[in-house]
RNA sequence: GCGGGUGUAGCUCAAUGGUAGAGCUCCAGCCUUCCAAGCUGGCGGUGAGGGUUCGAUUCCCUUCACCCGCUCCA
């Protein structure tokens, strides 16, 4: 199986409509997309994929959906607001660019060895600022959520009493984060706005190790029980001087993608860290008490976070193939029917209005169950193709025999495959295939 | 933000200091038509702004965006 190119990929996603740039009447705006109707779709059943295998199969994760814009208070508790920035310098002699606060020699590039060739060491804070309220002033700044994480930690203790947790537990949220990203780019890859599926698992400092073991093992798990490649995703462990400020272990969970391996989720151990310093911060004892112990202790923190922007691109050039039928090209997505955003398209033979009419009530009948696509335009071959092009696992044919019958041919997308089956069963049959999700 | 490259129709690509073309796609019509490319017709474009010029898509400046690298992370 051959790779689509990256130009071919983002060809496919802008021709039919997953993504467009944004604004792009006025010339697009850097790093930012909108999802058009399919890729609305795509993105919504991987949210939702993650939902029901994070939460809903689950009896010991609940889910919360936090502010956006909190308190200036939890970043720097977090340590967003110290640490969550870079001082850069750029050699003016090679153009190289380098964190200060890791260069070996204050003066000199390690790039080009010129000394005293840096400019002035820049702050590059990655968080969104604004205002709260309608002056700006120094005094009502704030800003958007670098992750979602901290909207967990700042209601553990609100969520632990409500839902009457016991740990080991879980906390999930989906939603958007903002991040001035030094250098965005690779399409929607890497964006200044994305959307994160995050979860932080609580557990006594003890049994830490074995849960972050286990959500490694289940996070890549999940990405395979999708119809991922196995070849195309790999787990890697972070070395030292890659881990972020607040984590002892982390694990990537990488995608080939067509410029390389990267990154699609990060499986961290948190530790007690954010725990502790929102308590300092605040002066609420965030401490879990356990009753049966009679023991009082900060509880540790497995954290999988994933790119949800990022797996849904992710699943859409693992589901691409380019193949040759009968001499013709055809170009379909393999997607798992979960994902696909069309599950079931529905085709008249021809444009005769009596076909028409049928096509209208079969397609009626199955839309509260699924998502429909009615086309009545060229020839029904042309359809066919259309519809393996954007991952529609099953079409459903209306032909003349139809009208004598009262059957409909359905066509397997993978193995182009028919079978006649009567209306009256098609809801039967497609549930079957289809099933709940 | 810095260095390099690139912007012509939805897509792929032509052309020119003097009315911007093609193929594919899409739309409409014809055809009792089950796996693209049948026939006829149609929609649609020089990323944006400014300058030079009688005239700019072409030359110049600015800007915006994309790609590669530095960097960062979901």
């Amino acid at each position: 199986m051959t790779a689509p190119s990256f130009e071919t990929i983002v060809n496919l996603a802008t021709k039919r409509g997953f993504v467009f740039r944004a604004s792009e009447i006025y010339g697009g705006l850097r790093s930012a997309y909108d999802y058009g109707p399919l890729g609305v779709a795509l993105l919504r059943n991987v949210k939702e994929a993650w939902w029901r295998s994070m939460v809903q199969l689950r009896d010991d994760v609940v889910g919360i959906d936090s502010a956006i814009i909190q308190s200036p208070q939890v970043w720097e508790a977090s340590g967003h607001v110290g640490q969550f920035n870079d001082p850069l310098v750029e050699c003016v002699s090679c153009h190289a660019r380098h964190r200060f606060d890791r260069l070996q020699s204050p003066d000199q590039c390690p790039t080009c060895g010129t000394r005293g060739s840096f400019t002035e060491a820049r702050d590059f804070n990655l968080m969104f600022r604004t205002h709260m309220g309608p002056v700006a002033s120094d005094s009502n700044l704030v800003y958007l959520r670098p992750e979602t994480a901290q909207g967990i930690f700042t209601n553990f203790e609100n969520v632990r009493r409500v839902a009457r947790l016991k740990l080991p537990f879980g906390i999930a949220q989906l939603g958007k984060s903002f991040r001035n990203e030094i250098t965005p780019g690779q399409f929607v890859f890497r964006t200044r706005e994305f959307e994160q599926m995050e979860m932080e698992f609580f557990t006594h400092p003890d049994h830490a190790d074995g849960w972050f073991e286990y959500w490694v093992e289940e996070r890549h798990q999940w990405y395979l029980d999708l119809g991922m490649d196995a070849a195309s995703i790999r787990l890697r462990s972070h070395t030292e001087d890659e881990l972020a400020h607040y984590a002892v272990a982390t694990y990537d969970v990488e995608y080939r993608f067509p410029w390389g391996w990267d990154e699609l989720e990060g499986i961290a151990n948190r530790t007690d860290f954010d725990l502790r310093q929102h308590s300092k911060a605040s002066g609420k004892d965030l401490r879990y008490f356990d009753q049966a112990a009679g023991e009082r202790f900060f509880p540790y923190v497995i954290e999988p976070a994933a790119g949800a922007t990022r797996a849904a691109f992710a699943f859409l050039i693992d589901a691409y193939h380019q193949e040759t039928v009968r001499d013709a090209p055809r170009t379909v997505l393999r997607l798992d029917a979960r994902l696909a955003p069309i599950k079931v398209a529905v085709l008249p033979l021809s444009k005769k209005p009596d076909l028409v009419e049928v096509t209208e009530r079969v397609a009626a009948a199955l839309r509260p169950s699924w998502d429909i696509e009615v086309d009545v335009t060229q020839a029904i071959g042309r359809r066919y193709r259309r519809q393996d092009e954007i991952g529609t696992p099953y079409c459903v044919t209306v032909d003349f025999d139809t009208l004598d019958d009262e059957a409909v041919t359905v066509r397997d997308r993978d193995s182009m495959a028919q079978d006649r089956v009567g209306i009256g069963q098609l809801r039967g049959y497609l549930d079957e295939r289809l099933g709940a999700g």
